[in-house]
DNA sequence: AAAGGGTACAACCGCGGTACA
DNA sequence: CTGTACCGCGGTTGTACCCTT
């Protein structure tokens, strides 16, 4: 027996999302919240799945979101924290704030990974590829690459192996490679030496940086507040949504948002 | 200028975990 | 204890856009 369909795919729409149903959404989450994912379409008048709402508010719309490129540092990030945690997206989205796992993954997925593989680095592993003596793809890989990202060393690395994280004290074989600034240096030594945080990462308790949006948002009412001071890059720029504008009905931003995209905000 | 190929990213799908009746 | 419903995650797909020829 199997599950029965999250909606009835007869009715809900599919594909893009238009301007008229971002707005929907929008207004319903901010005036409501949003209590019940599988609800919500209906109370909103949208003709989607509950799953699509999620998705297009956690993804999109949500006025925490950094748009844009992946900053160096941000990227350099994520490669570490893949190497400790492996495809685990969300966790790794946390540690990022105002990216989402999916960003984060097509990102990984389309330009990370290239780069890696064209330094010589598995890009799942993150060993280098030409361990094997007749592997020759990229002789220069290790040496000089256009971008300078690069892995660290540490020295208790830990590597996937089935989904699970084990500790290979020898791992530590991409090593001088270290051309990043000091800058970044100073970014990964933090994460490296920060053996709690990875601990953090591996329990099941939240994260610091972890979204205000879920469940913690109710009544929300549409008051939005810089949450984490960790937020000095993106966070920086974050409006901060007034009650008193909210509840007096004062949605022009949404005006804005649909006229430019929230994005467009800097949000 | 047009066509074809490549790339980036939004969105969907299916599964696992968990809460609850 | 069991079955069901829901949420969230990770993998995959579809398509719009960009670049090259």
């Amino acid at each position: 027996m199997g599950r029965q369909p999250c909606c009835d795919k007869l009715v809900v729409k599919k594909g893009p999302w238009t301007a008229e149903e971002d707005k929907k959404l929008i207004n319903f989450i901010l005036t409501n919240g949003h209590c019940c994912w599988r609800a919500l379409p209906k109370l909103a008048g949208l003709r989607r799945c509950g799953k699509s709402c999620r998705l297009r508010w956690t993804n999109y719309l949500r006025p925490d979101l950094k748009r844009g490129l992946l900053s160096h540092d941000e990227e350099q990030l994520v490669i570490d924290l893949h190497a400790h945690l492996g495809n685990k997206w969300s966790k790794i989205a946390s540690r990022l704030p105002g990216r989402t796992d999916n960003e984060i993954k097509n990102h990984w997925n389309t330009h990370i990974k290239k780069k890696l593989v064209k330094m010589g680095i598995d890009p799942m592993t993150h060993q280098p590829l030409n361990q094997e003596p007749n592997n020759t793809n990229n002789p220069q890989s290790l040496s000089s690459t256009s971008d300078d990202i690069s892995m660290k060393p540490r020295s208790g690395s830990t590597k996937e192996t089935n989904g699970t994280l084990t500790e290979d004290e020898s791992s530590s074989t991409v090593t001088g490679q270290n051309n990043s600034t000091d800058n970044e240096n100073h970014l990964l030594s933090n994460i490296y030496n920060d053996e709690e945080l990875f601990s953090h990462l591996w329990s099941d308790e939240t994260t610091t940086a972890e979204a205000p949006w879920s469940d913690s948002n109710d009544g929300f009412g549409g008051t939005l507040y810089h949450h984490d001071n960790n937020m000095s890059g993106a966070g920086a720029d974050f409006p901060i949504w007034s009650p008193e504008g909210i509840n007096g009905n004062d949605w022009t931003f949404l005006d804005y948002c649909q006229d430019f995209g929230v994005h467009d905000f800097g949000f």
